[in-house]
RNA sequence: GGCGACGUAGCCAAGUGGUAAGGCAGGGGUCUGCAAAACCCCGAUUCCCCGGUUCGAAUCCGGGCGUCGCCUCCA
């Protein structure tokens, strides 16, 4: 039984969707005025794994992703360089995706973009200037939050509160320095639009409200992003979906999901702070199958405090893993069950991999499930019980399935893996000379070679059916 | 100041009432020509501190201390 915490109600509550058997998603994606670091991929990581388990659990999933291509930063920063708004978002968005796609995460059904979504935008706020919640000013459109009764609800705030620390730039448009923007009327040098209210731009939270209504209705059932989302940008677009699609049947969200922060030196990893570790290179790095399963190592509602050293880790137990996948990446399916403690827990692993995920999407004791199995059928293979192949096969083919691990050669055609790649010629050869040197007896030349191999980054461990040769793994 | 989250072994990290998963590091073994890999054994009588509820609490309640996030663009 699947169950979700829902940032609204600070509780985990049995999941349903409004639709059975389907369910709408909404992810706030990026922003793309700036190289993508880590904590960009963290949300997109975690949606992969709560898609791919749905999906599991029967449901047909329908995921909207946004990419904001308008907005403050972006103009400063396009400006700045002196390209075209549109160029600057575009380089950035194809970079964040690439790196996406290197991390195994799925595309969405839908990924959509801000300045293509101006009629659903247009027509939103139309409908709360004629509720008159939003009101016209200086050629912007403001929501009038204090006609929101339950605003605050989401983030558990109350009005009166926010105007005390407050740090809100005086505006002499706005009725109350509470209001936000709907709608920013045209500037010079600006990107605008036609509306019947004048020529403009989207504010930042209507976008979404807009997107998500034009691609999944009134109904949200799962709405992400970072917990850093929550307020204002959630919050906002709450209320003003609610009262510009209030004639309609309820609408609203069922959980609004919020992922952790990834922070250094604990700090929050931030674009505008420059502190973050920039996400192509991490890959580059330490490969994605390491990044991937590190942001996974965390349950996704914590902070994750980013450590090189902690990546590096983590590779390390992952190697094991991917060992186990080279001895038995060829058997064939498992004839029969394992009895015994260790037999049952290579038996039971998709199970037990499941009800982890089932709860809130717990993949840390997933991976400590992965790891159980992993060493209950390294033993048992080596007590000789062949049925253990299978069964670790299989077994591994559905984490890969689920948590999108990545296994070296992938399994499958079209599954997420890092490109495998055997040793040159050159080591092939030194391997081969050693071999002969052992067969004569000659360990000194046999250890010398070796060094060698390992010098050129290759290690040679020598098995019972002979040396096997894979990339060193890194000290 | 307000709101929210969190504080578990050297490090990372699960665990929301029944007596502390898992990973990394470390020590000792088995195997090996030697290694490597794999496996076995060893580590918190204890879960930030102090009270309370309970037969029983890391888990619930109250109070401290500390950390982080949000209140401004932000995944």
């Amino acid at each position: 039984m699947l169950a979700v915490y829902d940032t609204a109600t600070g509780t985990v509550r049995p999941f349903a969707s409004r639709v059975p058997g389907h369910v709408t998603a909404y992810v706030c994606g990026i922003t793309p005025y700036a190289e993508a670091h880590l904590g960009h991929a963290r949300p997109a990581v975690v949606w992969d794994v709560i898609t791919r388990h749905l999906q599991h659990r029967g449901y047909r999933v329908t995921l909207v992703v946004n990419i904001t291509d308008v907005d403050d930063r972006l103009i400063e920063r396009a400006a700045a360089a002196g390209v075209p708004v549109a160029a600057l978002a575009e380089e950035n968005a194809a970079r964040y995706l690439a790196d996406m796609r290197r991390l195994g995460v799925e595309d969405p059904t839908y990924l959509s973009r801000a300045t293509e979504n101006l009629e659903p935008i247009v027509t939103l706020i139309e409908r709360l200037l004629a509720n008159g919640v939003a009101y016209p000013a200086g050629g912007d459109v403001y929501l009038r939050v204090r006609s929101i009764p339950d605003y605050g609800a989401l983030s558990h705030r109350r009005l009166d509160d926010l105007l005390t620390g407050v740090r809100i730039t005086p505006n002499p448009h706005k009725e109350d320095p509470l209001d936000f923007a709907l709608w920013k009327g045209e500037r010079p040098g600006e990107p605008s639009w036609p509306a019947p209210f004048g020529r403009g731009r989207p504010g930042w939270h209507i976008e979404c409200s807009a997107m998500a209504w034009r691609y999944l209705g009134s109904w949200v059932d799962l709405h992400g992003g970072g917990v850093d989302l929550v307020f204002p940008h959630h919050e906002n677009e709450r209320v003003q979906t609610r009262a510009a699609l209030d004639a309609e049947d309820g609408p609203g969200v069922g959980y609004w999901v919020h992922n952790g922060m990834v922070t250094t030196s604990g700090v929050k990893m931030s674009k505008s702070l420059g502190n973050g570790t920039a996400l192509s290179d991490l890959i580059q790095r330490h490969g994605a199958a390491a990044v991937r399963a590190y942001l996974l190592s965390v349950h996704y509602r914590s902070p994750l405090e980013f450590s090189e050293a902690g990546m590096i880790e983590l590779a390390r137990g992952l190697d094991r893993v991917a060992r186990l996948w080279d001895a038995v990446q060829d058997a064939p399916p498992a004839a029969a069950p394992l009895l015994g403690e260790l037999g049952e827990t290579l038996s039971q692993f998709p199970m037990r991999l499941d009800a982890a995920l089932d709860s809130d999407f717990n993949t840390p004791a997933a991976l400590g499930h992965l790891f159980d199995m992993v060493r209950a059928a390294n033993r048992l293979i080596a007590e000789g019980a062949l049925v253990a192949f299978g069964l670790a096969r299989r077994n591994l083919l559905v984490a890969r399935d689920a948590l999108g691990l990545m296994l070296p050669g992938g399994g499958q055609a079209g599954a997420p893996h890092e490109p495998a790649s055997g040793p040159p010629a050159a080591v092939t050869a030194l391997v081969a000379e050693r071999t002969e040197a052992r067969t004569a007896g000659d360990f000194a030349r046999a250890d010398a070679l070796r060094r060698e191999i390992y010098a050129a980054g290759w290690a040679v461990e020598d098995r019972r059916d002979g040396p096997v040769v894979r990339p060193r793994s890194e000290a």
